[in-house]
DNA sequence: GATGAATGAGGGTTCATTCAT
DNA sequence: GATGAATGAACCCTCATTCAT
């Protein structure tokens, strides 16, 4: 059965659900039709299944980090940034297509709740983050924290899916490690007030 | 024919490609199923035609702002942010829909051409734009301008995007204007040279 | 309108009835689609029209041949085959082709007036000719000549219409004179009388 | 899908493949519409399927007869025509109409093949027959035997199809033992040397 | 559990036919 | 008379779903 939310992960997100038949994602399971139906209603909760098989991997216990109070709030939204994306998983690239792009219309229950539970939680604590930083004297107070946290966690997620597109694309391609570095730190440089070197890092 | 380009943008952009039927699009155009194939070939020529007529209006000649050497090149920056998503057009947004998600898997050729031209276009001029203010003093020469232009551009397509699910999930919706300018000024502000007060603006 | 039966029978005989579209026949009568329906109710209509317009050219009054009493029943014959098949018409392998295949599911009573008409009639008068013969001492009593009739008759309609597909197979071309000519040479051989010479032909 | 074959072929043949809905086809087999989608690509593909399918027992080795040296030629002949046409199986017949008319112009290139194969072939071994025939004496020099043998061929492949209409059409009628028997005599006596009588039978 | 033949609703596509201009 | 945009019934084809083995 993993085997199956596997292997639909994979062909959905390549080739989209409404363009896949059942029979593409048996066959990439090793098995036939008729066998998705021991372990799925339909096709749909075939779908629901490989989201919510696969997106309990994206964001664990984001909040926590709100607590940590001992770290920086720099050093927090590194944290965070990087636990959710920094991840060698080959299931984390497709889960983002499959969900940017393959869900919305199809089921969007599912979608809206990895909206709410995914992009817009984290750029909301990134954003309470920002705002504590505000008031810690860590950043600026006039920036757009909001905006900011959007912007970084929207950006990310579509950099991240467009690597798919990366062997026909060349200049789509980039390291995914500075991809990420470089936005958080270019995210905390705009938040850090003019004319104050941070020593921190 | 406007008509039906008009009315297949928006069921296509609203339900998806593929979970549109013909006859939705004839209807939401005021005609019959038939009528479609007097103007496009099948399917697919419609879609492509619904690309084709809207792109035009994205992203115009960006690199034009290259050559304004007369303006700072954050003035010059923000210029070419507004100019490609300040936009009181109401196709806009559903033509990102329509690229972002819709289109990928459906025409990919159509896709890429359009990835090509929108979006990469437009974070390469920005990161020119980058490096040319980091040769001026404009900005700090340690900032990552590539992936700064990549995160701005990528981040304000999805969050546009995504202004189409904010009647369901309150927490989505922005702005446009703020998200835009905020969007630009942190952009712009990641990249100002440490300890210097910019009296520019 | 002799345009556009003269159009609708070529493109009916090359394509067939069923595989033509109306617009195809108008093109090639250098009208449009609508100016068929001035003309003829509809597309079988057109296509009655085109087989009775044709078709009096085919077969005139054969029937007069058998009271020509004074000539030889044998001259009779030649003179009735070349009568029906020697016709430097381009119209008339068209015409065997739409009788012969395109017409028998299509408007099966033009089809079967058309057996009677012509090619049964023709044998019918052929094979009385074969019994006046045979009275006379012409033929062998022995013959089947209405078989024999029938043969003549069917064999060069058939060589006659494949004739259409010369270009792509040359093992079918043969001289149209050759053929009609050595046909109905063979044929009276058949019926002549075992061990006498005709000295007549 | 021997059922599907049968059942196509005599749809097929009744109706005319162009006038023939799938359902009917799959109705007279027994079946629904998508089942024959298990069993052939498309409605093409089951034409063809047909075709090549019954066409194997339309003319077998017919060369070997060549070869048979022993026997005279006449003998023979009888014996290749008969091998061709004399057969009690219900599906030559409509094999006959189908390939005489249904499908020149919709999959020209299985009608030419069959053409090549079918009655060309024949009556070139025949025409050779005759060229030996006339070598021996059997048949006297001056006829053309490529013409009859043409006509011999064609002749009887249109009377056979028209049998099919023997219903509508009742002069069309005739015995087909007396057909091809009757055809064949009268063949082999237009090629008699003149003032010889064969003896043998 | 697994299979794959069979089903049939759904939807894309064609094209004869109509009709306002 | 002629046009060609618009119509809609007909039909091919796809594929999720079922079920007997």
């Amino acid at each position: 059965m993993t085997e199956l939310l596997e292997a639909a992960l994979q062909v959905f997100s390549s080739k989209g659900y409404r363009n896949t038949r059942l029979e593409e994602v048996a066959e990439a399971a090793g098995v036939t039709k008729g066998t998705i139906y021991h372990y799925f209603e339909n096709k749909e909760a075939l779908l629901i299944g490989v989201i919510e098989h696969y997106q309990t991997l994206a964001f664990g216990r984001v909040e926590e980090v709100l607590r940590e109070v001992g770290l920086s709030v720099s050093a927090r939204i590194r944290l965070l940034v990087r636990k959710a994306f920094v991840d060698a998983d080959r299931t984390r690239r497709p889960m983002v297509s499959l969900l940017l792009r393959g869900v919305a219309h199809e089921v969007p229950h599912a979608h809206q709740r990895w909206l709410r539970e995914g992009p817009v939680r984290l750029w909301t604590v990134i954003a309470q983050l920002v705002a504590e930083g505000q008031k810690r004297g860590e950043f600026r107070l006039d920036a757009d924290g909001e905006v900011g946290a959007r912007l970084l966690v929207s950006g990310l997620l579509v950099q991240v899916m467009w690597q798919q597109h990366a062997d026909d694309i060349p200049e789509l391609a980039v390291d995914e490690d500075r991809l990420i570095d470089s936005s958080v730190e270019l995210f905390l440089a705009g938040l850090r007030p003019v004319g104050v070197v941070m020593a921190e890092k």
